[in-house]
DNA sequence: GATGAATGAGATTTCATTCAT
DNA sequence: TATGAATGAAATCTCATTCAT
């Protein structure tokens, strides 16, 4: 659309990602932003109003790719433990599998952003909390098709979950065979989620 | 112990730990430390190396106040799910209730210490690792005794588990009725860690 | 006369006289003055040599005008302190009309050009010189036609009147009523000049 | 009184007169006022805000000698017009003789503080409405006391007078024999303020 | 031990100027 | 001739750390 500036403007963000990844915010230099793309690094403030500004819009990209992947499945439309499984699993593996093409995400979303500026901190949190209400969509779909148990906690349980599959995004990134610890990952999420660990004997 | 030296010590650190968790590592400034009990800033350095020395014990004092809480219990010591339930309760009473006496704690550990220092987070993931690796233990004496279920990823099942708790802790700074918010996410945990959220009736 | 070119050279030379006269020579960018006339700013360039170089260009337009009015009159046409009065008002009277006509002128003078370059604060002390020279003439005149008293310091009185007429302009731009401002400073720098405050009276 | 602290803000405050003397104020760099007094440029914000506040502590100290000379004189006191020229002399001379002893402030004053700051040019315009209307007072005075004519407009009177006073000390900056020319300027105000220029004979 | 004045490395940001198109 | 993207010099200001007292 915009042609080079937007090229441009994009070869900074992936520059600035990557700095910011390495680095992390305070010591990321824009001048290394720069010399990453062979840029003078006056140029930087053609595109962006400074430091923070670009920070915030490198931030603002990962949560749109997150918010794609998350959106991109309707809540209401399974049936079945079966079927919701399967879902959780198809978001799961897209999720997994962004994070896994582009190691940065991870280090900057769960390594670097956090304290950075407390505007930012809000941002995560609120999108976190969307992440988290999609959840509870979904817990809800199934209390009331009857495939999850009445009387769940499911605002709690939404955050609970999430908080299980982005731990597991964020020990990825630590792994060796990441493929592999993926699927573990995925497994015991859908474990916890839908059987528990409990035998169900609850006798002792 | 060590007499005033180790008062001054200790009234430098809890200085230190309220700034670092309202400014965050980089905006804190020794002297507002300083400031903060009376001192002057330069009698820092006689307790201090220098800033991310004391950041780093700050942080030291959180993770053996977190270990104290967690290795308080011992992982071979429950004999059934009911047991085991009361376990983790009395565990994460404690953890959820050391952190809301201390708002600090969730701020530091959640928003400003990430990203500060490589060596730092290597700490934390390891803290996070011990952890880990006592709910592993859990997990298994679980499945030896039979009351959770054999076949379990107990590795990454720990990590999920201790997720979830952490989760809640960052969860509760954000909350009103921190004890009544408390409960819920102790009883969620439970709920997942146990029983799972589906009817059983995998019948679709 | 050079047609299109001049024409472009006089609209930026506008431009730059208004932006210099709202912000100052520090803070007016080129950028300002192109894009007041819709301009590339690199197109700048193509007219003046540099920033300094347009400043020193307006000034001079600026002196040139205050040139012409000041030259204007012949100081050897009057042979009456009423006529020489008659001159003085007549000259003032274009002079301040000129920077009542343009407020931007008085600013940028009083204001804006002081202190910017050595260059150019020796070139507006000329100015003053040229025009202190053409004020001494005048003195000089009505010295041997009589009507001004022999003996007088006719260099320096010469200095004194132009820094009153100055000190008008410069007062007028902040004024209200300018007209009659204006009226009221030729009013008092022609009695000063021709006859004193004093009752003449000079017993104690 | 503050001892050390008070003498060091004094040696910067001197530093930086000489550098806004000789470069003006945006030539002049934070870390030439340090050099000059072999001062490491970081110790100036111990005693500075920044530059623009230095500047304004500078002009302050100027303002404030300005006005210790001008308020030493009581403007009810005098009775004759031969007392109001000794007065007037008496006054003129402290000035001439406060900035022939220190060549800066003329180079600051009339050169390089206009224009910098709109707050600081608010400022000097105060000062001068303080100065014309301390004149203003004498010129009422004389007028009440009979030796100066009754209907002069007292006002612009005053910022007239004022502006020559101020013109013959920014002339004397640029004169060889500055002792001689200040006299000649002084000699030459009082003539004007009370003689005028006319012979008297305004017969033509 | 305690103090705080002094230090200077270091990074951001601005904007006049250039030059390829 | 016109343009505006790119450039980088330059200077302010912060604050951890040192060290003389």
């Amino acid at each position: 659309m915009q042609g080079k500036t937007t090229d441009k403007r994009g070869e900074i963000l992936d520059a600035a990602k990557a700095a910011f990844a390495e680095r992390g915010f305070a010591r990321a230099r824009i001048a290394d932003i720069a010399r990453k793309i062979s840029m003078g690094h006056g140029t930087f403030y053609r595109y962006f109003n400074n430091k923070l500004d670009i920070f915030f819009s490198v931030l603002d990209g990962i949560f749109a790719d997150i918010a794609r992947v998350v959106a991109d499945e309707d809540p209401s439309s399974t049936n079945s433990l079966e079927e919701y499984r399967g879902q959780i699993l198809r978001v799961g593996r897209r999720l997994y599998g962004m994070f896994l093409a582009d190691d940065r995400l991870a280090q900057i979303i769960f390594y670097e952003a956090p304290g950075v500026d407390p505007e930012l901190d809000r941002r995560m949190d609120e999108v976190s909390a969307a992440i988290n209400r999609y959840t509870e969509a979904y817990l809800q779909n199934g209390i009331q098709k009857g495939f999850l148990r009445r009387g769940l906690d499911a605002r709690i349980l939404a955050k609970a979950v999430d908080a299980m599959i982005f731990a597991g995004l964020r020990d990825l990134s630590a792994s060796r065979d990441k493929e592999r610890e993926a699927e573990r990952w995925l497994d015991a999420v859908c474990t916890l989620m839908l059987e528990g660990m409990g035998t169900g004997r609850n006798n002792a």
